[in-house]
DNA sequence: ACATAAACTGAATTTGGGTTCACTATAGTA
DNA sequence: TACTATAGTGAACCCAAATTCAGTTTATGT
């Protein structure tokens, strides 16, 4: 691939990227290729429909989370660390919901998949070690699981005003904190 | 007002309401005055705009939920009824996200007020009258208050498989029972 | 430097759906 | 029944945005 293509291929995600948080998935393709400084055509060449950039958007997107959590769970240092990571987390997963909300109603509006498999199993295995090194801890209520971890930062609530988003941390903190 | 008039604009407004369900907030208003039984010009006369028609089926939806609360309020019969109520509430509302996930998309689509000022209010107190008697009762954990159960209804996750969906009540019940 | 395959350009085309409006039908009234 | 304001009809209009492609530029191997 000549590298010029790759340069561009990079500036068009990034491009759809900004543009679909500031302006929703209904930003036209004209304005991405203009924002990438690319012509309509390039798009077409890297991404056959909108969709599928939409699509690489989001695969990139909720990548970069999976990346996070992974990271998390690789650098667990002195023991004892794991709920707070878990909390870390947490509280990340609903300060960027809420920065990407359009990102994920596009998701939505698309139908696409906001995870793939792959990325889902990642995050699975990783949030999995957290979980278990937290109860060995004795940090985490008794019957919490990694999948229930998993699916409250899959539902962090995206367009609620910072104040309530911290009251829902608090919420969900409450029920997964030792009793 | 005629009443084929009346008859039509809530034809319209149910039509609206089953095809944004079943398709998506992107149906056309072809569609929906097809499936009302009405031309797309009687649609315009109803509803000036597309944007008009989705905030009315919005509004429509989203006061069907308050009218609930307000009777699961006024109804409270036995003491030690209260907590019942709310759960119930909460396992209702997390279906029915599921069920009208699309209705929810719209809202953001159009970046339209899901709940009016003054649908918000009378939800609000329909729950403080539940949470206070659930708090007298003994029934509700220590510091959870009637906007917490809000925003946990208003942040019911919508694209979440059954089984989560029942996992997510567990968590969120071990949060607001008493400790 | 040259050749050429790979990339890029952007005007033109296509498409789909929101919206309009001249005309027709009908409910309500005298 | 006759009148008329109100309501309904749907083909036509309009426009924005996705997609295409013939022509042009450029990276890269020899």
């Amino acid at each position: 691939m000549r590298v010029d293509a790759r340069r561009n291929q990079v500036r068009i995600l990034e491009a759809a990227r900004a543009q679909i948080t500031q302006t929703g998935s209904d930003v036209s393709m004209e304005q991405i290729a203009k924002t990438a400084g690319v012509a309509v055509g390039t798009l077409y060449r890297h991404y056959p429909t909108k969709t599928d950039l939409v699509q690489a958007v989001l695969t990139e997107f909720s990548g970069a989370l999976v990346n996070w959590v992974e990271e998390a769970s690789q650098t667990l240092a002195a023991p004892g660390d794991a709920m707070a990571r878990i909390v870390t987390l947490l509280t990340d997963f609903v300060e960027e919901a809420a920065h990407n909300q359009a990102v994920k109603e596009a998701a939505l509006v698309f139908d696409a998949a906001y995870l793939t498999p792959e990325l889902e199993d990642r995050g699975r295995r990783a949030l999995q070690i957290l979980v278990a090194a937290a109860r060995t801890d004795g940090n985490l209520r008794d019957g919490v699981t990694a999948d229930d971890i998993f699916l409250l930062m899959l539902s962090a609530p995206s367009t609620l005003p910072q104040t309530a988003r911290a009251r829902w941390l608090n919420i969900i903190l409450t029920a997964i904190r030792p009793g």
